[in-house]
DNA sequence: GTCTATAGACGGATAGAC
DNA sequence: GTCTATCCGTCTATAGAC
C-alpha cells in the first residue's frame, strides 16, 4: 500500500525551491545564505546538499521549474496558431501575444511562482555572473529560435539585422518591465492597484511592441545593411 | 613648491574607482571582495576603507561619479534646445534622443567609463538590494522629472498614465540594451563588430523608441482612464 | 596615507549518527 | 531522508605601527 499520494504536498525538496524562489527575488543569488534559505523553508541545511547537490544546482531547478514548462507552451501556442491559419503568416500582433502573454499570465498565478517568479526571471537576465546568464540564455534557446522564425514569416521584408534588433528590444521592454518595481513610481504617481493588472499592461505592452517593431526603418546615415 | 600637479593622474581614490567599476560590471557587488578589488587598483586592502568609509559607500561613489555629471548633461541639452525653440514645445523624437544620446555617447568614451560603467549601470537599475535600486531612483530623479515634463509638453493629448507608463517602457529597453551582452547572439548571429556601433545603435533605438512612445492607444477592454 | 595583522562573523559543504 | 557538529575558507572592517 503506498499512500505516498496522502502526504502534504509540500515535500521539502519542493519547500525548498518555494523558498529559494521567493528569497532569491528578494536579496538576489549571493545574498541568500543557505542557512536562511533552509530555515525559511523549515528543512534542514544539509537538505540542500542533499536533494540538490550543490547551491547552483538548486538556483537552477529553480528556474527550469517554471521555464521550462512556460517556453513549451510558448512554441505550443505558436505551433496551435499556426495550423489554425493554415500554414499562413501569422499576424506580428498575435506573435507578440502569445510571447508576452505567457510572462503576463505567470503574473496572476501564483501556484506557478506568480509575480515573484517573474520578477527575478526578468532580473536575471542581465545577472552579473557569466554561468547564471547562459543558463537562463539555454532554457530560452529553442523558444526563441521558434519565435524569431515567426517573426521572419511575418516580416519577411525586414532586413535580418533589423529584425534581431528589433527583438532584442522587445525582449528587453518585457524584462526590465518584468523585473522594475521601483521605476513607474520614480516617473510618476502611478495607482498602484494597476502596477500588476496583468491585462491591461497587456495591452499597453503590446501596442508599445507592436509600434516598435512595425516602426519606420531608420534613414541610413552611416547605416551599411538597412537596404 | 607643491608639485602635485606633476604627480601621476592615477591617485590611489581613483584606481580603486576604475577598478570597482570594472570588477563590480564583472562579478557584481557581491561577488566582487576588497581583496580582489584592491589587488586590482595596487591598492592596500585597509585603502578602501579610509578613502570612502566602507564598501557600500564605494558602491555609491562609483556611481556619482559618472551618473552625476550624465544626468545634469542631459537637462542642461534639455534646456539648450527648448531656448534654441524659443519655448516651443520640443518634438518627441529630440526628446528620446537627448535621452538616449547621454547613454550612447559614454559607451564611445573610455575616458568616463566607457562602455563598462554603461553595462554596470543598465543592469544596477533592476538590482536585487532594495538600497541600491533607491541609490540609482535618487541620482536619475532630477533627470527622470525633467524629461517628464519635456515629454508632457510634447504630447499634451495622451493620457498621463499612460505617459508614464511608456516611459517606463523606454526606458526599460534603453536599460536592458546596455546591459544585455549575450542576448542578441542568442536571438541570431548578429555581425559582432556592429554590436557597440553607438551611432547605428542610436539610430534603430531611437525609431524604435519613438514608434512605441507615439503608438496608437490600445483599445480599451476593460481600460480604465485611457479617455 | 599606507601598511600588517587580526578580530569577528558568516559562507558552503560534508561526515557520520540516527 | 534528516539531523548535529564541524571543517575550513572568505568576508568586511579596524587597530595600531610606520
Amino acid at each position: 500500500m503506498n499512500l505516498r499520494a496522502i502526504k502534504p504536498p509540500h515535500e521539502t525538496r519542493t519547500r525548498i525551491l518555494d523558498a529559494a524562489e521567493e528569497l532569491f527575488m528578494q536579496h538576489g543569488f549571493e545574498s541568500t545564505s543557505m542557512r536562511l534559505l533552509t530555515a525559511k523553508a523549515d528543512a534542514n541545511l544539509a537538505a540542500v546538499n542533499y536533494h540538490f547537490g550543490s547551491k547552483d544546482a538548486l538556483i537552477e531547478a529553480v528556474f527550469r521549474r517554471r521555464l521550462d514548462p512556460m517556453n513549451a507552451g510558448r512554441i505550443a501556442e505558436l505551433d496551435r496558431q499556426e495550423k489554425d491559419a493554415g500554414g499562413r503568416a501569422l499576424a506580428p500582433e498575435a506573435i507578440i501575444r502569445a510571447f508576452v502573454g505567457a510572462s503576463l499570465r505567470m503574473i496572476e498565478d501564483s501556484k506557478n511562482g506568480g509575480r515573484n517568479f517573474i520578477r527575478l526571471l526578468g532580473r536575471t537576465y542581465t545577472d552579473p555572473q557569466k554561468h547564471i546568464r547562459s543558463l537562463i540564455g539555454q532554457l530560452y534557446a529553442p523558444a526563441m529560435e521558434r519565435f524569431k522564425s515567426a517573426f521572419e514569416r511575418a516580416l519577411p521584408q525586414m532586413p535580418r539585422d533589423e529584425l534581431v534588433w528589433r527583438i532584442h528590444f522587445m525582449f528587453g521592454t518585457l524584462a526590465y518591465t518584468l523585473a522594475a518595481t521601483d521605476t513607474v513610481q520614480l516617473i510618476a504617481g502611478c495607482k498602484p492597484e494597476d502596477r500588476y493588472d496583468a491585462r491591461l499592461l497587456e495591452a499597453r505592452l503590446t501596442a508599445f511592441l507592436q509600434a516598435g517593431l512595425l516602426a519606420p526603418l531608420h534613414d541610413a546615415g552611416d547605416v551599411k545593411k538597412a537596404a
